[in-house]
DNA sequence: AGCACGATTAACT
DNA sequence: GTTAATCGTGCTC
């Protein structure tokens, strides 16, 4: 299966996370593949962008983000989770694509095992859930998702019908001033939907 | 130098 | 529904 190519990121952000939806995300751990289909995602886009991390300038902490697209940025928050993005747009531009949730489809047992065993249904059914289970941590920070050596990167699935999709707020960023505590670039596979999803 | 808080999760009432 | 856990970051003094 074919490897998302940089083209695919350096895109609009909200147009990357809508063809997101359904692909596969692939971490190579000690010659295991641990896989999952991606089933939410959110957009944060530009300095603009009051929740985007991007909105004081440049930092040391989010240099990334204004680096060339097709790069995971992973940052530390609440003291003990670890969120994955995917950066997006033209180099310069701060952008990315959060990764809020994947249905498991490859390597179950030891997501099951990263996750202290805790209930198949919630392994990685949240942004800091899943960088757990797919043992993704800082170490990624940077990393190119597009490079021929990647342990981290995406595979190309069949698009989602448009009906399948979800569009709402973003979630936990209501300490954001309006319009984008409100802009719905949460974008969300609809559950019922789910069964329908190839996952060969 | 000090401090308030976070793109969350799990446990508890 | 509410709250503790836990610490790097960015902002104020």
């Amino acid at each position: 299966m074919a490897r998302l190519p940089r083209s695919f990121f350096a895109r609009p952000t909200l147009e990357v996370a809508r063809a997101l939806l359904g692909q596969r995300l692939v971490r190579l751990r000690s010659r295991e593949r641990l896989a999952g289909l991606i089933v939410e995602a959110e957009a944060y886009i530009g300095q603009e962008d009051m929740a985007c991390h991007a909105h004081a300038g440049l930092t040391a902490r989010n240099k990334v983000l204004f680096g060339p697209p097709g790069h995971a940025y992973v940052y530390f928050t609440y003291g003990m989770h670890w969120l994955l993005n995917f950066v997006t747009e033209a180099d310069g531009f701060p952008a990315a694509v959060l990764v809020r949730a994947l249905v498991p489809v490859s390597g179950v047992a030891t997501m099951r095992r990263l996750r202290h065993d805790r209930p198949d249904q919630i392994l990685t059914d949240g942004p800091a859930k899943l960088t757990q289970a797919l043992d993704i941590d800082g170490e990624f920070n940077g990393s190119d998702l597009c490079a021929a050596r990647a342990s981290l990167f995406v595979e190309s699935m069949e698009p989602l019908p448009e009906s399948a999709v979800a569009y709402g707020p973003r979630v936990g960023v209501n300490y954001a001033p309006e319009p984008w505590k409100s802009v719905p670039w949460n974008l969300k596979v609809n559950v019922e939907s789910i069964g329908e999803i190839d996952v060969t």
